[in-house]
RNA sequence: GCGGGUGUAGUUCAAUGGCAGAACACCAGCUUCCCAAGCUGGUCACGGGAGUUCGAUUCUCCUCACCCGCUCCA
């Protein structure tokens, strides 16, 4: 697809969004504000039926997990001990040449020996050396941060602590013309009580996963859950993006769901492959074409330093192939730092070998407006046979399930299909319209995704049936009127 | 945050330094027996703020938002 369709296809759906009540920009009214979003009436819905086909799934539906709602704010430490305060930036560099920016550790460092030749340099965590001294590094041609190889010793000399940074340069031109690297926290600070003075500095959590950690005890123990066990959480999350864009698809406030599955440390690999599998499969139980989903799993260099493996289920979105969703086996590292910072014990006891372990943990962390924004691409059809844009959502997905119209205003038909919208909507969401012509109101359900369509007409006055079109294919069945609620159960359930 | 682009009705687009138009949508009525039909009537817009000017939607500046790229991630 050309890049100008993709463009396109994006356009369409905020426009279908605005148009039909899905999702509004915040603040619209005041000008907006950016990379904010409000779910209108139909958005809402939608949403809440993503997020409790996940809870249904990853909670209510299992033995071995439960769900909790922590607070947003949390106790400073929190962040502290997560690592989110330290590591949680982006120090950032411009280019003064070409004027490119990127990250501190993707500029191109060249370091030397101060006391002999020895030389090399270190591109995206790559070392490149000359062929001369390749013999000097072996096995280590991944390093974490250009920043180790300050004041190591020289592996030719062995000058102790000889290695200098000569300087850095840029990865898209190569010049060395540099600005200093800025931080940008990527945190959203706020404060606690009315003083506004640094003691007071609390944090909006940037993911729901710490709430879940800290509790990790209080869960244990009033729960007498069994290792493996899950705890999971539905929340808001808030970070300070230096870049945001593509609609709903990357925001400073976004809501998650995440899981964070406890196993034994040496069954971590186990349960990550089995999460992965369990995540794949849940964005095809939303309906979600297989053909546009996929896996991938992090390279070696790319996993942060405590996870021994990361994949992330992607979507091929309007604008490319992007990340939906990680499954990370995260081992001890979370539990471990809040045992360290707290000083609290946090361990599991298991009473078959009567030891306390700190369990490792798996973690799969979604994002509910990217799911949404993924079935709404996913289910985005132009009918051009029938002149038509259908939303093809998964009827379990549908804000609304049925739209109850008489075929034409008269004959007592609108009083025929009221009552029958009475009694449906006790059951499900349902719609009642009787303004225009028939293929017109059908053509508004078709845009708002509603799976079912029930029509009174003349035959109904006589033998008391309706017809049941199909949202999708167009064809139409005759059902009896006083059955209709029961049909549409059923039919929502297959 | 930096660079580029775009802002006119609910949507998609016109025009204009001097009363801002269309199509579709929406609302009311008539009509209509199955897929955006027709007729009549109606509601609704120059993103915000300064400046230039007798007069600015139009020109200038600032600002805000969206899109693309850098970057990052749920």
């Amino acid at each position: 697809m050309a890049k100008a369709e993709k463009n396109e296809l994006m356009e369409k759906l905020f426009s279908l969004c605005k148009r039909r009540g899905f999702i509004f920009q915040s603040s619209e009214i005041y000008g907006g504000i950016t990379s904010c979003w409000d779910y209108g009436p139909l958005g809402v819905e939608l949403k809440r039926h993503v997020k409790d086909l996940w809870w249904q799934e990853n909670i209510t539906g299992r033995e071995d997990v439960v769900g909790m709602d922590a607070s947003i704010l949390m106790h400073p430490k929190v962040w502290e001990a997560s690592g989110h305060v330290e590591n949680f930036h982006d120090p950032l560099i411009d280019c003064k040449k070409c004027r490119a920016r990127f990250r501190e550790d993707k500029a191109l460092h060249y370091f030397k020996c101060e006391k002999c030749d020895f030389h090399f340099r270190v591109n995206g965590g790559l070392i490149e050396v000359k062929d001369e001294f390749r013999t000097f590094f072996k096995d280590d041609l991944y390093a974490n941060e250009p920043e180790s190889y300050k004041k190591s010793d020289c592996p030719k000399c062995g000058t102790a602590g000889s290695i200098f940074l000569e300087k850095i340069a840029c990865p898209t031109c190569g010049a060395a013309e540099l600005s200093p690297a800025r931080q940008f926290n990527l945190m959203f600070k706020t404060h606690f009580g009315p003083s506004e003075d640094t003691a007071s500095e609390v944090y909006l959590r940037p993911e729901t996963a710490q709430g879940i950690f800290v509790n990790f005890d209080n869960v244990v123990n009033t729960t007498r859950l069994k290792l493996p066990f899950g705890i999971g959480q539905i929340g808001k999350a808030f970070r300070n993006e230096i870049t945001t864009g593509n609609f709903i698809f990357r925001s400073r406030e976004f809501e998650q769901m995440e899981l964070e599955y406890f196993v034994k440390p040496d069954e971590s690999q186990k349960w990550h492959e089995y999460w992965v599998e369990q995540r794949f499969q849940w964005y095809q139980k939303l309906g979600v074409k297989r053909e546009n989903l996929r896996l991938r799993a992090h390279a070696k260099e790319e996993l942060a330093h405590y996870a021994r493996a990361c994949t992330d289920v992607e979507y091929k979105f309007p604008f490319g192939w992007s990340e939906l969703e990680g499954i990370a086996d995260r081992q001890t590292f979370d539990l471990d730092s809040h045992i360290k910072a707290s000083g609290k014990k946090m361990s599991y006891f298991e009473t078959e070998t009567n030891t306390h372990i700190v369990p490792a943990v798996v973690e799969s962390s979604a994002g509910v407006d990217r799911s949404i924004l993924t079935v709404l691409s996913d289910a985005y059809w132009e009918d051009t046979e029938h002149d038509r844009i259908v939303l093809k959502l998964d009827p379990k997905l549908a804000p609304i399930k049925v739209a109850i119209l008489p075929l034409v205003n008269k004959d007592g038909m609108p009083e025929i299909a009221m009552a029958i919208f009475s009694d449906v909507k006790k059951q499900m969401a349902a719609f009642y319209d009787q303004t225009g012509s028939i293929g017109r109101r059908y053509r508004r359900q078709d845009e708002a995704g509603t799976p079912f369509g029930v029509t009174v007409d003349s035959q109904t006055l006589e033998d008391g049936t309706v017809t049941l079109r199909d949202r999708d294919s167009l064809e139409q069945i005759r059902i009896p009127k006083d059955n209709v609620a029961n049909i549409l159960r059923e039919k929502l359930h297959e």
